[in-house]
DNA sequence: GTTTGTTTCAAACGACTGTTTGAATTTCAA
DNA sequence: TTGAAATTCAAACAGTCGTTTGAAACAAAC
């Protein structure tokens, strides 16, 4: 490997560490140069800039996200819509397990649906992000053909954050007072558990009538029937 | 009104605005007290520094959403806790119609969540928030009585953003290319809409089974079961 | 060994940050 | 009206921000 290369493969990997922490505005140059041990100006050198970095982080972003998906264009369309949001909430919730890698690129993307920079806005502009690609695929398995627009983004937006907050709490499950020792078998646990509630909120979705009835079947036994329309 | 009680209520408003904006880093004194056509200086005469102004901004924040709480320590037991679900969702979705208001503190915490200023460690170490204090009162309703810790927090969570996504992405809704009117009617629907996704949700916490079965009743009428432990 | 082009580096640039200062102004009671 | 306290203000402080600069160090080709 060319030792250009490995000055900006350091610049990337220590660039997305920062922006995932503080954000775009919120990281600086200084601390991302800092603890690659290169010098300041190498990021206007091999970059062209801090925006230009950025860049190139969120492409990086967008193409690990698309290869680590476990739902590309032909499974998602063949398993059950089921099937379609459990795998939906895995691939997001599975990166936690490996603490530096693909988190840190959800974590970039929570800061921009908080503040959008100018870099991201050209960047969706350009190509729709997978996820919300792939969530509305999904949403429209569950929704009447005849679904409005509106209602269409509402479902989108609300399975596409299922998981994400558990992405921006991982702080707080994982140290005190909580202390959860985030492994496998929890994550295995949360990714099931939300796909279970996700689905069934998809279910409920466009319901009219009361949410659901209990009917009581047999001894300690009962069942929970809900009209789908 | 004394003359000093109306520049502190201009900083605190102007306050509000600058950090549900940018967040507290990305908040800059000069912008609030140019907002407020106030002098700089202002803001360290007044409050004694920009983190003495945040907190104080934080404290209204908290009784603000308190006050507008339709939650109080007593109804939230007297409820059934399908209409506590649909309060708790209603008094977070509501003040997206008022523009400039209580959605500001929304927006603040949301910044928090995605980074803790050490003003909000602090205060959330002193007092519990309502919001997250209610959310596990509601959730402990659905969950049985041996529920590990861990499984109310995570379904804490989820349940406390089932709403804050849409605060969130609020100008994506309204604006281009969707440019949704978030007028009362469709506040109410979505109220509506996500109050049954989360009921669903978490009537169908804890299943250890397969989410639900679909059976066919009559000529194109269908039921949805699931299970209920 | 010399040359040419690439990459690193310390230093400095102007613009911005929160805070301080001391004088000018305003407020309000005596 | 006078005088002391409260409040405002422009200016400057030290620090950080992203970026630029020109020289130093390095690489590979002749």
């Amino acid at each position: 490997m060319k030792i250009t290369e490995i000055t900006r493969q350091a610049l990337l990997d220590h660039a997305t560490d920062v922006f995932a922490e503080s954000g775009f505005d919120g990281a600086s140059v200084r601390e991302i140069t800092r603890r690659a041990t290169i010098n300041l100006a190498a990021i206007n050198y091999h970059f062209g800039g801090k925006e230009a970095l950025y860049r190139e982080v969120l492409r990086l972003a967008v193409d690990a996200l698309s290869d680590a998906s476990l739902l590309d264009e032909v499974t998602i369309d063949r398993v059950t819509r089921e099937e379609a949001v459990r795998l939906f909430i895995r691939q997001q919730v599975m990166p936690l397990l490996k603490h530096g890698q693909i988190s840190r690129y959800w974590r970039i993307f929570a800061w921009e649906t908080l503040s959008p920079t100018p870099v991201y806005r050209d960047f969706i502009a350009s190509e729709k992000l997978p996820i919300l690609d792939q969530a509305e695929k999904i949403v429209r398995r569950f929704l009447p053909d005849g679904a409005a627009r509106a209602e269409i983004t509402v479902a989108t937006i609300w399975l596409s954050n299922q998981a994400t907050p558990f992405i921006r709490h991982y702080d707080t499950l994982s140290k005190p007072p909580l202390s959860l020792k985030i492994d496998k078998s929890f994550i295995e646990q949360l990714a099931a558990d939300l796909s279970r509630m996700a689905i069934a909120g998809l279910n409920a979705r466009g319901l009219l009538g009361p949410d659901s009835i209990e009917c009581q079947v047999g001894g300690n036994e009962s069942f929970r029937l809900s009209n789908v329309s």
